[in-house]
DNA sequence: ACATATTTGCTGAACACTCATTCAAAATAT
DNA sequence: ATATTTTGAATGAGTGTTCAGCAAATATGT
């Protein structure tokens, strides 16, 4: 099927002028990119309707209502909910590590920059939203009773945390700290998702607080390498 | 479960035989404290279906069915399954709040005693089990959707800081530390919540490690207070 | 160029199923 | 005998899933 239409939207591209080429082009890709497309639309819907309803509460309908479309439309594009519930959390996921990659290369060579940015980016206007963090917690209080889950929420722990433990063990080369590296990482890292997890209950809590409150962790930890403004 | 019921019935057939005089005293406190026992044993079957099944797979039926009694029993004993959730959170803050309670008593007047006293008892073996974890982190992620369970796992909070941020500030005068206070306290105990977080998901972590890494905290902020082994 | 056939994205009603709740009846205690 | 507690079947609201069909876009035949 694919096959024969882009034989057939190849004979036609060739008939076409040059500028009219361009236009079948982005045709064929927004055709192809239309399922992409709704796809999309149904998992912001589905963040929506967690960061709202909460995991328990989020139907559907609701779904379905948010992003304007029918009811039947999430078992047509996605196969079940429990499909659509993954690819929300994966789509999160990925979002999430892309960010800290991006943040990562940016930072430069220096050790320091660059824990300083991996702490700085995980309080990043992007990444930590109210609706994006209840999201994230709706799926962590459902995770320990469902290995995927629990897996795409691992997934993005590990790799994350062994470039923290890599970190802090050349900042405590460099600086002589006297720390045990495991558990000071251990701590760190926990201190954000609990961060995090505050953030979200939505006490008087800002992403400012919490984010200097991160930072003042790293002074103390790492006092050779910062100081509030940044790193030295 | 068993073993209640079998109680029960042993004490039913205690008051046909002999002792009377006792058969008659644990009757009547058995009679009062039957609705009590049931709602205990209620309530203990719900913690075990929320860390068994998580939040949204916990159906009455299945509480029922651990505690060993019929499907309509919740519906007698509380209202509703709304309340019955309620309930056990409930008494889950209760019970952690006279845990650090009795910590902080026994301490003894040392900041820095009372603090490694209120860290170490949120490691404890009695608070700190994976079904309970399991079970807090359930409502966690419910709770920003529900105002009644983040009031009563924002309660908690509230107190448990407050004390925190006194302590570290006492900590603070007393060693002449750098940090500014309400930060610190900040981090402190969100890096708990995150470890408690972490204990959940049930990567490698166990108790030991991450009260030790809770631990790295501390001598890493209070340097002057505290050696591996407790305070100075 | 026009008509027809096919594909594709989508709709919404119907269906099957789960689950909280109710309640009449039974069991048990007083 | 009365009150209390427990049972378990019945109820009904809510929800995920299915599917026949619609309409627009696209392909094919003339």
């Amino acid at each position: 099927m694919h096959l024969r239409l882009k034989k057939n939207s190849t004979a036609v591209r060739m008939k076409l002028t040059s500028a009219a080429q361009d236009a079948t082009d982005t045709e064929k890709r927004g055709r192809k990119a239309s399922k992409e497309t709704r796809r999309q639309q149904l998992i912001e819907a589905t963040i929506d309707s967690l960061a709202k309803r909460g995991y328990s509460e989020t139907t559907l309908a609701d779904v379905a209502d948010g992003a304007g479309l029918s009811r039947g439309i999430v078992n047509f594009h996605f196969e079940s909910k429990e499909k659509l519930l993954i690819a929300t959390l994966q789509y999160m996921a990925d979002e999430y590590a892309a960010n800290w990659g991006a943040a990562l290369d940016k930072a430069g060579d220096e050790a320091a920059a660059q824990l300083w940015a991996l702490v700085a980016c995980d309080f990043d206007r992007k990444i930590c939203t109210k609706r994006k963090l209840a999201a994230w917690c709706a799926f962590w209080g459902e995770a320990k009773s469902r290995p995927t889950y629990q897996a795409l929420c691992g997934a993005r722990d590990v790799k994350y945390q062994e470039i923290f433990l890599a970190l802090c063990q050349k900042l405590k080369d460099e600086g002589g700290y006297a720390y045990e590296p495991e558990g000071m990482t251990l701590a760190l890292c926990a201190s954000m998702e609990g961060l995090w997890l505050r953030l979200m209950m939505g006490d008087g809590l800002t992403r400012e607080k919490a984010h200097a409150a991160a930072v003042e962790y790293l002074l103390v930890a790492f006092p050779r390498h910062f100081t509030r403004e940044g790193p030295k």
